[in-house]
DNA sequence: ATCAACTATAGACTATACTCTAATGTTGTT
DNA sequence: AACAACATTAGAGTATAGTCTATAGTTGAT
């Protein structure tokens, strides 16, 4: 597909997409026997990559540890140690988050109650 | 308390201190009695509120939504109903923010399962 | 053949959140 | 008095993550 329909497919804007492909998050590829034009042309892995980077961000991870996430999964460029280092080291990033988010939770809580009981 | 005696209390340089004060997280108050200069004095709610600051930020919430909960707690200018929708509002955006938490630990995981079973 | 709708590339612009520099003045210790 | 260490203000610079504009060429339907 080309980049209009890979962009209907995720909702994410071809700008967006040509720009993830300039942080190398992405990749598509031109047809060699296709002399006429230099379009690229991208599959259902990269709709795929697409949906997992916008997950990915909402969580708050940046471009750059997407990249690797996503090298860790659809790459050579790692051994399968490299690999699993990576996504554990996302995933214990991912508890800390939690960790944090419960904490936030707890003094939004106490926020609350201070309101309520006029302590504010 | 001075600027830098609030900046080793809390961590933060004075720089982003000022940048937090400019973008109306926190408030100093010159002392009118003393002519000769123009420094601002902080308090320990100060502290308390750069405390929080650091904390909303690392769970990914904007400066924008920091001064919102700021003032929902700190200030008079909103009503306690309006207080209490803001904190809301923030609590569910934390519930949010959990759930799709969890949803990338289970993409991870299945990740990680893809990587040891060699279907990546 | 024409025209809307698409494509590529380069580069400018924006928002957020800092971070730093420069200029200038103040305070406290020796 | 001198000097380090502090204070203020204005404004410039940086990083991240887009977002938009301009230019130029291509494709497909009528």
């Amino acid at each position: 597909m080309l980049i209009n329909e890979l962009s209907k497919k995720t909702g994410i804007s071809t700008h967006t997409i040509r720009f993830y492909e300039k942080s190398g998050l992405i990749e598509g590829k031109q047809d060699e026997s296709v002399k006429s034009n230099n379009y690229y042309h991208y599959d259902d892995v990269t709709v795929e990559k697409l949906e997992f980077i916008s997950d990915a961000k909402s969580v708050g991870f940046t471009i750059k540890e997407i990249g690797q996430m996503i090298d860790a999964w659809y790459n050579r460029k790692y051994t399968k140690k490299q690999k699993l280092e990576i996504l554990d080291d996302k995933l214990s990033s991912l508890e800390q988050k939690m960790k944090e988010i419960r904490e936030m939770k707890k003094q939004i809580l106490q926020f609350k109650e201070d309101v309520v009981k006029d302590r504010c």
